[in-house]
RNA sequence: GGGCCAAUAGCUCAAUCAGGUUGAGCGCUCGGCUGAUAACCGGGAGGUUCGCGGUUCAAAUCCGUGUUGGCCCA
């Protein structure tokens, strides 16, 4: 709408507004409002004395634009900003970015044409470090700016980045509180290693294809009995490490001498395998024959020596107290052969499985995943490539038994598609596993939105975590705050850790940047210093004699969001708001984040100080194609927010995301449904443009007349529309403190669509066009403003631009320089009336009824009706439109409303019956068809079978007995009436409306005719619409005429028709009334004349 | 391979928790209104409630199973 004056000073109220709701036109004007108005700020300043409402900003990772997944995310977060605000809450709204990690330094490592770590070494750490910083702030920025697009207000000034000193110091922190508790340490782990990384990638991280890899059966020969153990794996390459076989301690393992008649490889083989899995191994070695020699269990199995299958080639291979034997394992199915390979070196569930029997983890790998010289004959290979080698030598030693492919799911690094090894590494861990209990009964303190994501599938993912790996082997991440002893004094920056014997109490665990400062051996400005590896690997500190140097790792990516509910507010750099604000009142993120940082958090807060840093959670789902499928970005498959905004405007985009889809559940986008909402917000335009020009015209002053001054002339309507604008207040109240703002915004929609546009306003119309200002008018304009101002700040947080236009438009200079400063409306008890509300839709009932019966009836709503008759079955539908029978009666155009109640039957109505023939033929035989004949032309006053069977008898001069099943009863309405059935909440009935016509409705009918034309032909001519008029009028039919002229005065003041003669240059028109021809002639009077020359002239 | 969520009109969703005649908006179509008018209002058609099986007097709803999609995990 309209105003130069952005601050709201010297902006015009009710000032005339565009036609058409045209959101590309409304938003920047908004935008540029909000700037000059200082609009957020200075709703901001509003709550500052407000009660604390601490918001944490789950922050989105700078990679890449905002997509619709993020854009959803914001835009709720938004509006629960906006509307705690309302509330009267001081809300902390720091947006957070999360700007670490191997993903930027992968794009980094692209941008500069770099293969894998050497490079960066070549490079620098330092400067790469710098690149990576460089290009993670370029994002933030692309990412602020489209968050700033979608009419998002937070802090942009100052948002929380992971990788400030504030930041990273707050991870530190966390840290050291979780190692003081006892909860950090190091150990070997299983890991998915990306060789060309070179790093873990955690598990979330990997994506897994389908590959076509080696599928290999080869015999172990056993040590101290004859025969071989088969075994079967799809990575030959782990043969190297192999340190066990694996069986099913239950299962029935058979030894069998089996031969190879047929082929050229003859000869006998004593073989072990699983009783299951027999048939399948000797098909696949291609033996042809066998007998079982032996039948053991496996648990009988157990402690069976057997040889290294690449002993001569490994010499290192594992040879330990306890290798190369025979143990039990959960995770041996009755599967291929029913005995796993197992190397505690590479596989999770082996290296577990290794650990508890007190097995070396012999992990031949390094992390680009080229064998170590510990690999022997193998050594320098890429462990990939060496699976031909392996199963070479395999073969040629005779341990082979089948050599083929198959297809598995393999996992790969997510960012390089480079396919994932697993090996066994030193990681630095948060043993969550200690913490179980408490983690479990921190779960409880958080409520969550819905309740089953917690209760289904966060609670399962809490018992079953492991613990937290927290290290990386990278660059761009948080350094890892823990110093070790060094093996000799001088300072070698490298981190290396060995000389430490893995004690933790021997360790430094640095908790910020004034600890490091006065701890180091080098001089640390704690203002200046910069936490990255470039910086703090070069500093060592030296405390009793022994020099300690930092691990070299970095912090998984995962850390660093896990601390934002202290880092938000810069603890530990700063204390008050900390002290004043933890934990989160809410957080806000899609359902992947139930594993993510949902948890993350709960286990650093519960590691760090035993507490979980939020309260409330709610959780969204994903958004998704028009078709349901996932958006990706990678594959081209996305909707551009962009384009969305670009063809439906922003409020239109945002009123889909926050009205369409359920609380938890994924988002279907659709097209359809987003141009369907700007159709919406363009009634809600319209119903607020409506009564402006009036208002205006009367010089309506809603400071000095509100709903109180005028309680005493407000009609029922005006009554009705404020208790359900109450309702509704309560309503999505109710709904917003549950989170649930689908339902929330529904039932806003549903009120501006329903009651005010197609109720409310089309009650009113008749009052607004009175020409003379009047207390109902007066009563209306109170009534209409309480409720387009108050709707307005309940579409506010959902549509911030457009209710920003309308409430400016509506407020002028008297409201708040924004509508986001408004206090969120709250229902006021005395104009509530449940029991009008319930009339009301009652009315709304019998209205549509009697509509539809006029439709059937083929008489417009211009033309009167003689009566309408309501028929209903219980008292209090009678009682409701007795008491609105004035309000049906406007509604319908009808003259007079009569209302039978339940106990009641209207006298005019008939029944016929229909026969039921298949009934009729068995019971009566030859005389059927005149029963038929007899029933079908009875017309009975009530539906009963006894008042039929009278009338039938009569006609057949003989009694016949009828049942229920031989008839239908069908209404027989008199002539003219048509009549059809309506149900409200209290019950229902029937509506007539009799339509013949008296010379008295014709009368009115076609005077109304008439008005209508003039009207068309004073829009023709864009007259204002108070200006006065000439009317000339020739009807040709003289009955018509008269009966016309019958309503002068009405005509006159309908279409402001001040004089009445020949009009011989104005505006003319022939019109066909109803079969009559009728000639009106027009023209403006005195100064509406020359105004609309003028106006006519400039066009 | 496992866990959680979803599947209802051409489209987007209600109704499912707590079993009782499947409903709304859009679209389509027919009509009305005519100073909100490129607006607004009414009627109508449109359903194997994803398939199969079970429990029940009664199932969109509860149970089992399969299919498809989403997310998480392996």
């Amino acid at each position: 709408m309209s105003h130069d004056d952005a601050t709201g000073e010297g902006r015009e109220r009710f000032a005339p507004v565009d036609d058409q709701y045209d959101p590309g036109a409304v938003e920047p004007r908004v935008f540029d409002h909000w700037e000059a108005a200082d609009a957020y700020e200075r709703t901001v300043e509003h709550r500052s004395d407000g009660e604390d409402f601490f918001f944490v900003d789950g922050p989105p990772y700078t990679s890449g634009a905002a997509h619709m997944g993020t854009t959803w995310n914001k835009v709720l977060k938004d509006l629960y900003i906006r509307y705690h605000r309302m509330q009267g809450y001081d809300v902390t709204d720091r947006p957070g970015y999360d700007m670490h990690g191997l993903p930027i330094e992968t794009k980094v490592e692209e941008r500069l044409g770099f293969e894998n770590k050497k490079d960066i070494e070549e490079f620098g750490e330092q400067a790469f470090i710098e690149e990576c910083k460089a290009f993670a702030q370029e994002q933030l920025v692309g990412l602020q700016e489209d968050f700033q697009d979608f009419g998002v207000w937070m802090d942009w000034d100052d948002p929380y980045r992971t990788v400030s000193p504030e930041y990273m110091e707050a991870a530190w922190w966390g840290f050291s509180q979780a190692h003081e508790r006892g909860l950090v340490k190091q150990g070997k782990r299983s890991i998915n290693q990306c060789p060309r990384c070179e790093t873990a990638i955690a598990n979330n991280e990997v994506e897994y294809h389908d590959v076509t890899k080696p599928s290999v059966y080869v015999r172990f020969p056993l040590a101290d009995r004859e025969g071989s153990l088969v075994v079967w794996t799809t990575t030959p390459w782990t043969f190297v490490a192999n340190t066990f076989v694996a069986v099913d301690g239950d299962l029935t393992y058979v030894g069998v001498d089996a031969e190879r008649s047929a082929s050229a490889e003859t000869g006998t083989d004593r073989l072990y395998v699983a009783e299951a899995c027999l048939e399948e191994v000797l098909e696949a070695g291609r033996y042809d024959d066998y007998e079982v020699v032996e039948r053991v269990t496996g648990a009988e199995m157990v402690g069976w020596d057997y040889d290294h299958p690449l002993a001569e080639e490994v010499a290192d291979h594992p040879q330990g107290e306890g290798a190369g034997q025979v143990y039990t394992a959960e995770y041996v199915e009755a599967d291929r052969t029913g005995l796993v390979h197992s190397a505690p070196g590479h596989g999770e569930e082996d290296f577990e499985r290794g650990q508890e029997l007190g097995l070396e983890a012999f992990c031949p790998v390094d992390s680009d995943g080229v064998y170590t010289d510990q690999a022997g004959a193998y050594a320098g290979s890429f462990v990939r490539e060496a699976n031909d080698d392996v199963i070479a030598d395999l073969d040629r030693k005779g341990l082979l038994l089948a050599d083929e492919e198959t297809t598995v799911r393999e996992g790969q690094c997510w960012r390089c598609n480079t396919d994932i090894v697993r090996v066994v590494t030193d990681q630095w861990f948060i043993t969550i596993t200690d913490i179980k209990d408490e983690l479990l009964a921190n779960i409880e303190d958080a409520q969550w939105h819905p309740e089953w994501a917690r209760d289904n599938r966060f609670r399962d993912f809490v018992e079953d975590a492991p613990d937290w790996n927290v290290s990386r082997q990278r660059y761009w991440g948080i350094p890892i705050p823990i110093w070790t002893p060094s093996p000799d004094s001088s300072a070698t920056g490298d981190g290396d850790a060995a000389g430490w014997d893995g004690d933790m109490d021997e360790v430094i665990v640095i908790s910020d940047r004034a600890e490091l400062a006065e701890r180091a051996d080098q001089a640390v400005d704690p203002e200046e210093v910069d936490l990255h590896k470039g910086t703090v690997d070069e500093l060592t500190i030296t405390e009793d004699g022994t020099t300690y140097t930092r691990v070299g790792d970095v912090f998984d990516v995962w850390l660093d969001s896990s601390v934002a509910s202290w880092g938000t507010v810069a603890y530990p750099s700063e204390t008050a708001d900390y002290e004043q604000l933890w934990p989160a009142d809410l957080i806000l993120e899609a359902h992947d984040q139930t594993r993510g940082w949902f948890w993350s958090q709960l286990g650093m807060g519960t590691a760090a100080v035993d507490q979980s840093p939020y309260e409330e959670v709610l959780m969204h789902g994903y958004a998704n194609m028009p078709d349901g499928r996932g958006m990706s970005k990678s594959k081209g498959i996305l909707v551009d927010p962009g384009e969305v905004i670009e063809e439906y405007g922003r409020d239109p985009m945002r009123l889909f995301l926050l009205s369409v889809t359920a609380q938890g559940e994924d988002m279907n986008f659709s097209w359809e449904e987003t141009e369907e909402m700007q159709r919406r917000l363009n009634i809600l335009w319209n119903v607020a443009r409506f009564p402006m020009p009036y208002m205006r015209a009367d010089g309506f002053d809603p400071e000095e007349t509100t709903v109180a001054d005028v309680r005493a002339d407000l009609e029922l309507v005006d009554e009705w529309v404020l208790s359900r604008l109450q309702s509704v207040e309560a309503t999505m109240t109710d709904h917003m403190e549950a989170f649930e703002n689908h339902r929330a915004v529904e039932a806003l929609l549903d009120f501006v669509v329903e009651d005010v546009s197609r109720f409310y306003i089309q009650v009113v119309r008749e009052r607004m066009w009175e020409a003379d200002d009047s207390a109902g008018k007066q009563a209306a304009y109170a009534t209409l403003y309480r409720v387009l101002e108050e709707v307005t700040a309940l579409f506010a947080p959902f549509v911030p631009f457009v209710a920003e236009a309308v409430y400016t438009t509506l407020t002028g200079e008297t409201g708040h320089p924004t509508v986001h400063m408004c206090d969120w409306p709250e229902p006021d008890e005395r104009l509530r009336d449940p029991e009008l509300e319930g009339e009301v839709e009652v009315v709304r009932a019998v209205e549509e009824a009697g509509s539809n019966a006029r439709q059937q009836a083929e008489r417009k709503l211009r033309w009167p009706v003689a009566r309408v008759v309501v028929d209903v079955d219980s008292e209090a539908v009678a009682a409701a439109v007795e008491a609105r029978a004035d309000l049906v009666a406007d509604r319908l155009n009808a003259r007079r409303v009569e209302v039978l109640g339940p106990a009641e039957e209207w006298g005019e109505l008939r029944y016929s019956a229909v026969a039921d023939m298949s009934e009729l033929g068995p019971a009566f035989g030859d005389d059927a068809g005149r029963v038929m004949e007899a029933l079908n032309a009875a017309r009975v006053g009530e539906p009963t079978l006894d008042a039929l069977r009278t009338t039938v008898s009569e006609a057949l001069d003989g009694g016949v007995e009828l049942t229920e099943e031989m008839v239908e009863f069908r209404r027989e309405t008199p002539p003219e009436v048509a009549g059809v059935e309506f149900a409200a909440e209290e019950g229902g009935g029937v509506v007539y409306v009799d339509t013949a016509l008296t010379e008295d409705i014709e009368s009115e009918g076609y005077a109304r005719e008439v008005v209508r034309r003039v009207q068309e032909m004073r829009k023709d001519l864009d007259l204002a619409i108070e200006a006065e008029i000439r009317l000339d009028l020739a009807i040709d039919d003289d009955r018509v005429a008269e009966l016309v002229e019958r309503h002068t005065d009405y005509l006159e003041e309908e279409v402001r028709a001040s004089d009445r003669g020949a009009v011989e240059d104005g505006h003319r028109r022939t019109w066909d009334v109803e079969g009559v021809e009728v000639e009106i002639g027009i023209e403006p009077r005195g100064a509406d004349r020359r105004e609309a020359s003028s106006q006519a002239s400039s066009e």
